[in-house]
DNA sequence: AATGAATGAGCATTCATTCAT
DNA sequence: TATGAATGAATGCTCATTCAT
């Protein structure tokens, strides 16, 4: 009679991760708890004692999305290597993202954004946490080119704060442009013509 | 002896108005063709009168949002002039869409971008548009980096297409961090960063 | 200027063919003033000029029913030919009900019997009128079989007022069987058998 | 452990005779959901759980139809008796409509019928099921003649499928008459009265 | 008189959420 | 803890009816 024990945590990952499954392929609005139940195997009632509400759910996907992605350069930061290589390191990643089992959750941004900037008085955590998001990948970028200006390797023109908005919107918009055509659309191949032109543009001499 | 005259297609067109403003405020999904019908202020069933569904009315906006914003080039496409000029002027274009009345417009994007990818059978249709336009705006960019590589001012050591894609990528990329915090993104400054490092990198000499 | 002369009794009459065109093809329910109007060429409004609602029209269908399919036997009622006589004439003009123009008038039956029965309020005339109708149908076959049992050419045994309505429902079934199944059913021939076990069974030697 | 346990067939019955009752009452297309939620005491939402559409109410409502008034003769037809006996067993079969609880399923033919023949694409089941059931329904009939008249007993002067149309097609009847006007139509009597005239008609003698 | 644009009450249906077991 | 039956608020859409012209 002893109870089966199950770690919480495990099964609570185990539904996002059906979650997740379940709105890659009807965006949030279409996808149902029953879909979402359905694709991890439990009943719907169960959903409820995991997550307080769809709208939970969403949410811990987008915190899951960061994550899961590796968007965190942190350790890159840190190194004690040259601006130009940091970049480079961090572009590295990105290629990386075309292929692996990211592609499900790649799939979300869209309905993220749209979810983001709209959602009612609730999801507005939403659009603040992808703020903050956002807000420190711009911090990132900003520091690595202050840092080289500093060192004198990138050219002090531009202002770094307007560079790295520049970086990361090139990053997510190539990434549309992949999601939404990915026959005709190279996403690795673009990521390096990308930071080859940049670099080009800012490296002094 | 004659009915109630009314100019069906400025009706058409005012209601359609109302129903982007109303998905700006509360995308696709939440948006109920109530809001759309006090937003125009009629009576809800007056919009079926002028349109057969809730997705003939997006399916009218995504046109609407492609005409509006101006997204034509062809004329510019035609003139005589460099093909770096041609780009400075479209890009100039881009840094208008910050200011006016296409924010409403603006604020569409990340909704087209979602039901696009996810919608049902029907709204294929949707994504097939959308997948026509991004093709005819690469084309359009890479017509122009053909040019100038082959009146010389461009370097070819970059593949026109992939550059296409890029410039887009970059466009789309801005657009959306701008309109997820508007506060922190400068766009035209940003667009106007673009050109500049873009135009570094590719121009000869 | 002189105004379009139209004779209101005939525009009215015009319309309510229309109607009973249109009832027949889709049933009371299913049909909309607005395939009534698309029917008899005229517009919605119109035929609120000549009816105070649609169940106004169903209501004036019914009457033109009774009156085209010819259910008036009155005048063979009154002429001086035997009992027998009189029986085999007015089957006659039932077998005649299969050919001509009464077939769209005839799948309107159903719809009448559904609709008496069940009508909200207002559409108890409806049942007051069918019964009504079905009342002094009865009465006309029982006058008839008691002049045959009075002249000795009918046995006596049998109710004259149950024989009438086991004609009438003899007559309305057949009618039954063969809307629905037109193929196989064949509706002269079944009424000419049903007289002849009639008479058989009724007439004295 | 175990979720709330339901007889779920027990319920969809449950449910189907609270459609009915509701249909008796108002006819099929005036019969909201809500209406047999209420009749059935259950929520709007419940009636879904059970059934697709409110036209799978309706065809499930024919089935029951059939099955419940015990329209199914195969046993009568197997017994070693003469057919005249078949007969009169069938008839008291009907004489036993009248009474009883097949009362508010009989009113729902009329909606049967209409519907049957009017429904759109979806509907032409309760069509071709009620061509069927007719069809088997006929043969049933015209079997019992064929006997008759091989043996001796009939007549051989009617053909057999005619007659069964007649007879089918009287006892229809009769229940129109009867539902539209019950207190002035005798079901069992007629029913009587018919199958005393039929005999004398169809036997040999 | 004729019309059809406008309308909102009303309907079938969906779905997030609750809760008894 | 797990479940799915129950539910009603909410939604897209239809259509009889009204009314300005």
């Amino acid at each position: 009679m002893s109870p089966l024990i199950v770690n919480k945590e495990a099964k609570k990952d185990q539904i996002l991760k059906a979650a997740i499954k379940a709105f890659a392929k009807k965006g949030f609005a279409r996808t149902t708890i029953s879909d979402i139940a359905q694709e991890a195997g439990t009943g719907k009632g169960t959903i409820y004692e995991y997550f307080d509400s769809k709208d939970d759910i969403i949410h811990y996907s987008f915190n899951y999305f960061i994550k899961e992605l590796g968007f965190d350069f942190e350790e890159i930061l840190v190194l004690k290597i040259p601006a130009k290589q940091k970049l480079k390191q961090i572009f590295k990643t990105f290629a990386r993202i075309s292929d692996s089992e990211s592609q499900v959750l790649i799939e979300l941004v869209f309905d993220f954004w749209a979810e983001g900037i709209k959602g009612t008085h609730t999801k507005n955590i939403l659009l603040k946490e992808m703020n903050a998001f956002y807000a420190s990948y711009r911090k990132l970028f900003s520091e690595i080119f202050n840092d080289g200006i500093k060192d004198g390797s990138f050219k002090k023109i531009f202002h770094p704060e307007t560079m790295a908005t520049l970086i990361i919107g090139m990053i997510d918009g190539l990434l549309v442009q992949w999601i939404l055509d990915k026959k005709n659309v190279d996403f690795s191949k673009s990521i390096n013509v990308m930071i080859s032109i940049l670099l080009k543009g800012i490296s002094r001499e």
